[in-house]
DNA sequence: GTCTATATAAGGATAGAC
DNA sequence: GTCTATCCTTATATAGAC
């Protein structure tokens, strides 16, 4: 019975965050008003806040969400110790472009309209971010020691990897006839074979 | 004395546009108040409307001012006949590093805050994005007939190149010991033998 | 849990004195 | 050209009936 309730009320919450997610990702967190959300899972918007504590909250969820999400298919990543460096860039681009795909609104929100998150939780996503940049920029220069890779900057080729992924945002919204794996296999060409020696 | 009366204007009107280009990188289009910018420039809210028309008029010229210039950069590129298609795209990444570097407000609220633009300059400068994109698209094709360049695909590989670059606004938020040199040098090795044959 | 009604605050823009 | 005062709209969030 209780269980019956929470998944009802969790089952509605996610409901009011995917929406949110969607119409953050659209207008902008600061041009989506409660009233649009509200619209977006049909009810009042003063209803809303039977689910949620505020607009800030569903900021931090979406965000934080995605966050986690990115730091844990890293971790899995690491349980696989037989990957040269590059392999591991690779699959790295691989899991970017997958989340995009499959999770574009929420991962936009994250990049985007983190900014527009309170401080403490600001402050907090900016440094997930600058640890999950340190991670990567490990196995750059892994890679580089062991001479798979050329003697680069780590940290501009982690920021040109992913910003170069990120970049999928836009590449959304133009109609081109390029498949997921098109897409998937030129960036990642083009990203790994200009590190090789 | 027309003269004097001119200059004066547009010197205001652009201390008011450099400041208003400042506060809506920072804080974004929507979350930045007249009176933010009024304070920026040292007068009250009401005297900024002397000097422009409205809120939206300052997001119009910054985004314009911006795509009027990396237009007429390339412009600059195309009456020089004898550069080879990689040549030509490592000029076009150091003029956007160097319009990155140079006036980083501005660039950045055209990247970011542009699709707060009233229609229809919403739709006009997307498509001046889109034009853009399509004559670099133009150089990578033609790389592929001359074969300098390996057999990808040209929409993405223009999106990766001009979403990288377009990381330099993260990198700048850290205190990294990295030159603008470094920074250029990396980019371009790592953007450019990537598309090596 | 959802509704209507509303409190409270902030934002863009204008009027009119100086 | 700049100021003070203010209009008008919109936004987040709450109160209380059902």
């Amino acid at each position: 019975m209780a269980k019956s309730i929470t998944r009802k009320n969790s089952t509605r919450k996610e409901m009011i965050s995917l929406a949110a997610a969607r119409l953050f990702r659209e207008k902008g967190f600061n041009a989506t008003g409660m009233r649009d959300v509200a619209d977006a899972v049909g009810i009042e918007a003063a209803s809303l806040y039977n689910h949620i504590r505020s607009k800030s909250e569903l900021l931090q969820e979406i965000c934080f969400r995605v966050a986690n999400e990115f730091h844990a298919q890293l971790n899995e990543l690491d349980q696989k110790p037989n990957l040269n460096s590059l392999d591991r860039l690779t699959a790295v681009i691989r899991q970017h472009i997958h989340m995009w795909v499959t999770r574009l609104d929420e991962v936009i929100v994250a990049n985007n309209e983190s900014k527009y998150l309170d401080d403490p939780y600001n402050a907090t996503f900016q440094n997930e971010r600058k640890v999950y940049a340190r991670r990567l920029e490990q196995i750059i220069e892994d890679g580089i020691k062991k001479g798979q890779i050329r003697k680069v900057k780590p940290y501009v080729v982690v920021q040109t990897i992913l910003s170069a992924v990120r970049g999928i945002e836009f590449w959304h919204r133009t109609k081109k006839n390029i498949s997921i794996e098109d897409l998937t296999s030129t960036m990642i060409s083009h990203l790994i074979e200009g590190l090789k020696k």
